[in-house]
DNA sequence: GCACTTTATGCAAACGTTCACAAAATTACT
DNA sequence: AGTAATTTTGTGAACGTTTGCATAAAGTGC
């Protein structure tokens, strides 16, 4: 780009009549500088279309305005959510945003995370990391600013933020139980990650607090995503006392039980009842709309990036850890247990001894 | 981060006992440097643990080995996907990936596209740009590199890769006609946008080339979301003489469609033939899985990839435009008209006639 | 073994900023 | 009016690279 006239801080300390250094003091708000002064600069870039270098800025100040963000994949409302707050708190503070998408494959988390310290970003956002143990020591040794993001991980002192997902899971359990629902199937997420374990901690919890055995033959382990959803709802479905009820650890696994649960000629929510977990947008235009657990996501987004701006302007402050409620959204895939009864439409399904044969 | 002891290409010089020079050499493989002294700062290097300063490498020599991303939006498969094949791409050239999310508000794309070009990116990439017009002269005249995907404009001259849209719907409509149905249901994308525009030419110009009569009552404005497929479709399906397949305009909208078409009492593809435009990864785990038009959307991240890699290595190479080829994705969503007296079931579902009194 | 090319290395000047420090201009205070 | 305090401006040195030019070392051909 050397052939285009792209004006430098020079050229219009030259148009305004005053050194390069007044320039770089109406840029930054730094220092004083006369009022009619400022004007004149003022003038000369608009006139000269001056915009910053942000190379230039960064390796002469320290701060390049970017900040780096580490995600698996980028496909997903979930991780769209995210960055979405991720983004509207970086608008405002005029920062840039750099995407490193791991693709779930460790080593690149590590290579990346060293490239990053390196002065191409002020800080690092960390989303749902896999396996942060190994960078983390490397982060926190540089001091360098960082914030996970659905990580409420074990020992570590990373400042991070999570959302309530114990609790979520205990009061939408809890829901179903009030609905009158005794057997609770439940697909559990990818279980290596620590907020699957602990909504189902928190599933397991609700029920001994209302007296209900719990039933191990009622769970399965799922992974988050719709067809293992589908497979694992659909065992449940066949077993000898079906659950009348199904919570599913995330919103996507729950479509799948809502497929599987169609599948067997059963409707939703009458014959049974069915609770997501993220409420991504989808779950409200699915039919019936998905009573779900709603995760903060965007609020989660905005928080760990105002933390990680926080961080950047004052290193020393110490990591906090901060969890965000979750909220049990009602919509219409949840009814009474009782409810069946009272419905016309009885006769389109197949009654529950059918059902196997169906499949 | 001036305390971290950040080790410099000075420093690596110092411990190899050759100047900077020398380090910058072997760093760019440029120039000759003597294979026993090369393995020397090679040595250094990995002992200080050294890694480039990209900020002062990009000030000094031009290349900042970024390229800036600007999308509407993160948090859909369609630009997950496409993301994931520029990201291959990327990642073998050593480049990363500066993301802006415009939020449909056009005049963030202006004024990102200006700051882009001011060195933190040696090229743009963008995608379904919303009101290109406006800075894509600015690109031109500064020479900047850049390649537009999926959107393949009007007259303007800008590189571009896209899908053959109109190709792709011609040939599902034709596979649609050659299955019996004689009323296909459209349900359009957002009409501000051109591969919308060119879906539906393509179901035209398929239908009258079949000798069927376009009759205007069968299509219907969608917006690529799943709600207005459901509701276009409701109304699809209750017209007094209702089409026996729907080709919605992308995959979302076609999840729209089944549940409309569900919520009827009716059976997929029994009674109604699906049809979708994409082939995202979901659209192979709905039941029954969507058959769909597979846009080679991670090719065309990649495609789009290494146009614009090419563009920057030779900034006077003229702009071209690929148009990537689309593929009819065969799955279970649709069947013959007539193959609907061959099953079993047919008592289950509510008849035609008592369709709209259900709704 | 001498001039002559090739290969290997080093020096200094950029790139466009910020920032500490010094100097000049202005204002305030006695 | 003279001095101190304050505000405004300028100078020069970073920041960590790349790159053109100069130089030193090593081959090459006769």
């Amino acid at each position: 780009m050397k052939n285009s006239n792209h004006a430098t801080i020079v050229d219009v300390a030259r148009e305004a009549g005053v050194s390069y250094t007044t320039v770089s003091r109406v840029l930054n708000n730094k220092g004083s500088v006369k009022a009619e002064t400022r004007e004149r600069v003022l003038m000369a870039m608009t006139r000269l279309g001056y915009v910053v270098d942000q190379r230039a800025r960064s390796l002469a100040g320290g701060r390049s305005q970017v900040i780096g963000l580490l995600v698996h994949d980028v496909g997903t409302s979930y991780i769209g959510e995210i960055i979405r707050g991720i983004d509207a708190e970086l608008a405002s503070a005029q920062y840039d945003l750099l995407l490193y998408t791991t693709h779930r494959r460790k080593i690149k988390e590590t290579t990346h995370v060293v490239t990053l310290t390196r002065g191409m970003a002020d800080g690092l956002l960390l989303v749902l990391p896999r396996d942060p143990g190994a960078y983390l020591e490397t982060l926190r040794q540089h001091r360098f600013p960082h914030v996970l993001i659905d990580h409420r991980g074990g020992d570590d002192e990373a400042p991070a933020v999570a959302a309530a997902n114990r609790q979520g899971a205990y009061k939408a359990t809890e829901y179903l139980v009030e609905l009158g629902h005794r057997r609770i199937g439940f697909i559990t997420g990818a279980m290596d990650q620590i907020c699957a374990q602990d909504r189902l901690a928190g599933y397991k919890t609700a029920l001994t607090d209302h007296g209900i055995a719990f039933d191990p033959e009622l769970v399965r382990e799922g992974d988050f995503f719709q067809p293992l959803g589908y497979t694992e709802a659909s065992t449940l479905l066949e077993l000898a006392q079906p659950p009348t009820a199904i919570f599913a650890s995330n919103d996507v696994s729950a479509f799948g039980v809502m497929e599987a649960v169609r599948e067997h000629r059963l409707r939703i929510p009458d014959d049974v009842s069915i609770l997501g977990f993220d409420d991504i947008p989808q779950a409200a235009h699915v039919h019936p709309p998905l009573t779900t657990v709603r995760q903060p996501l965007e609020e989660m987004g905005r928080t760990a990036t105002r933390m990680l701006l926080e961080h950047i302007k004052d290193p020393l402050r110490s990591p906090e850890r901060v969890e965000l409620p979750t909220e049990l959204v009602l919509r219409q895939s949840c009814c009474r247990k009782e409810s069946r009864t009272t419905l016309i439409e009885n006769t389109v399904h197949a009654g529950p001894i059918e059902r196997k044969q169906q499949f």
